[in-house]
DNA sequence: TATATACGAAACTCGCCAGTTTCGGATATA
DNA sequence: TATATCCGAAACTGGCGAGTTTCGTATATA
């Protein structure tokens, strides 16, 4: 497998000793950006490698020169997603559970979210065929998705404001579920209403938190 | 749009009277069950009419001559499942809310939701691209699920189980969010086990209900 | 019975696209 | 400076698949 374009090619067992121009990988990652735009646009059938190269400037032959075929190419772009997720710190820490959980609803956060769903509509078909792939998506879309909420929740749970007893996997996954839910199969926006919805009505109750079902107290929250 | 292969062809304005052999649309439903199958497993775009029309044993032309393209074909394929949905009544009535529930866990129905799924996964990508289809399959798949949630829960509200105040719409759709992430996301099979946590862990304490969270008493009823 | 049409099977056209090669020019090693 | 390799651009090859046509056969109308 390649990774961000890096192939063992260079370090070849019995060394020929390669001279002239060397590669200029400083293009690559505008390769795999443009790889994700098409990819996002078009879904993997109907995305042409012609696409990719004329959105990056670039060749095609010198796509080629550096990854095998154009299932590599995506695989490497789709993995390279994975290093721009959320810093393990550097998330909100407001002090309880919800005031996380809402901080977490910002325009920049979920355009990116629906961006990385679309992307993952356009090679959902792809995954049943690709273990590769499927393992590189699971890293870059659900994986992070998922860490968030329960690094949350943990961190409400040794605050004291949670019991330990729920069952914390599956209630991590819902708001990833319901978000991708909505995108892919509803294709309707992620709006901030949706989310506080889904927090207040759905992840907060499961917690065993705000079952106060006086909707007159959320609705002044959420406006 | 054609529904069932019966188009307006035969009832052109000015009859031109038509006589010979007449068509046999007892293969309709043959036809259109041979794309389901190649749909689920092929997904759209590596699906070929070929393929359909060797497995429903027709020739490609008897194809051509009932669906104008691909594109209809499989938008009158998922059209016509939504007739395949569950009866308004012959559904389950144990009495409790979450009775009703884990009685919609029955393998049939499981393996059923599967199938649904991947042929979902299939065409995710054309989605985007033809509104039609975005409208038949949010009738065959979407609305199905997440309408016999809501017609339970509304059950319980009138049994005076649950509370009115809870957030129905958002609820109704945590069962068939948290199936399709588990599928076609996470690529896992949905359990039995998957389900009761879902029902037991998240979507019953949203609406109030269960919020013991001694884990003890679930786990019997849950084996 | 004659005709118009449907049928399955198979051959055919035509455009698209993955992958390769070729070109003139740029650039790093030796 | 000479050479090997890179670059973007563009032409080329080969296969595949949507949609059409053809053929021999079956069947319903007139």
């Amino acid at each position: 497998m390649t990774l961000l374009g890096l192939t063992t090619d260079p370090a070849e067992s019995n060394a020929p000793v390669r001279s002239g121009r060397k590669r200029d990988h400083s293009r690559d990652p505008e390769i795999l950006a443009a790889t994700l735009e098409v990819l996002a646009e078009e879904g993997y059938d109907r995305m042409t490698v012609d696409m990719v190269a004329s959105r990056a400037k670039a060749g095609k032959a010198t796509l080629y020169r550096r990854w095998p075929s154009k299932a590599e190419l995506v695989i490497d772009a789709v993995a390279c997603m994975k290093g721009a997720s959320f810093d393990p710190e550097n998330l909100p820490d407001t002090g309880s559970l919800r005031g996380d959980l809402v901080a977490m609803i910002k325009t920049p956060t979920m355009e990116d979210g629906e961006r990385k769903l679309q992307i993952m509509a356009g090679i959902v078909s792809m995954i049943s065929r690709s273990p590769e792939l499927a393992l590189v998506a699971h890293q870059a879309f659900v994986e992070p998705r998922a860490a968030v909420t329960r690094f949350f929740i943990q961190r409400a749970v040794e605050r004291g404001e949670v019991s330990a007893e729920h069952d914390l996997e599956t209630v991590a996954i819902v708001a990833p579920a319901m978000t991708a839910y909505r995108v892919l199969m509803l294709r309707q926006p992620v709006t901030r209403d949706f989310m506080i919805s889904v927090i207040d009505d759905v992840i907060l109750p499961a917690l065993g938190l705000e079952q106060m079902h006086q909707a007159v107290g959320r609705d002044k929250l959420s406006s």
